[in-house]
DNA sequence: CTTGACTCCGTACCCGGGTACGGCAATTAC
DNA sequence: GTAATTGCCGTACCCGGGTACGGAGTCAAG
């Protein structure tokens, strides 16, 4: 009944070598080893990568998310700070995607109008 | 008045060894070394280069960039594909972004009307 | 008590898009 | 003519987030 690294894994549905990965990144600590046999993952450890994994979801790397869990007894608004640059991120990540779609959209709809198969405007336009 | 490397990349705003590295890609190719000097980098391959940045402002990969050049004077509906496929990626991307942007306006509003200095939505919501 | 599954550990490799370095050749500036 | 830039070339390294491998040691089921 010991939570091996794999019960762990497995329960997190992550791959047993980013556990270990994890563990040299030291975002979560490396169980001590008892004199003999096989490492046991506590409740603690579990969470700690659940909330690796939900950060992650929320765009931040793990490089944040070890500050982030730094912080975890930390006033709130230390965590606000990384949260608002995150969110100023990814806002501008989207509108540089804006951008991107309305260019792609414009070259797809010259494309649509042409006639000519010898001649694509997309390509043309890179060409400049 | 020879067009060398460190001309090119001068011109185009780019690293030597970026223009290097885009020889080793097969991006472009490698000028042949004359007899004695350097080598001598011709409009097209400077037009090829120029032609690789803009692709890449659209948001292709080096990938392909390598397709898109070797379709040059291929039919239109095959940029079109390659096109529309990045027109996709692009909106998932954005659509991913969206509910990023939600997911951390909500927790920085919940953070904002939180009076307990001791403790933080935000970590608490990770911790679930 | 053996065999197959799992763990441990260090190290190397993957992707993508470059950047850096070091030693030598050629060229340009003074 | 000599010194300081450049070019050339191969190779190694960077980031981020892992994945893979190989050879022990260990554990559990038949």
């Amino acid at each position: 009944m010991t939570r091996t690294i794999s019960k762990v894994a497995k329960a997190l549905a992550i791959n047993v070598e980013t556990v270990r990965f994890y563990e040299r990144r030291g975002l979560i600590a490396q169980p001590a080893k008892p004199e003999i046999g096989y490492r046991h993952y506590s409740d603690e450890t579990v969470s700690r990568i659940r909330f690796i994994k939900r950060a992650q979801e929320l765009g931040f790397t793990l490089d944040e998310i070890a500050n982030l869990l730094s912080l975890n007894d930390q006033p709130c608004s230390q965590v606000q700070d990384l949260a608002q640059h995150k969110l100023s991120a990814v806002r501008e990540k989207m509108a540089h995607l804006r951008l991107l779609e309305k260019a792609l959209k414009r070259l797809l709809a010259q494309c649509q109008e042409n006639d000519d198969a010898s001649y694509c405007p997309i390509i043309d336009s890179l060409q400049l």
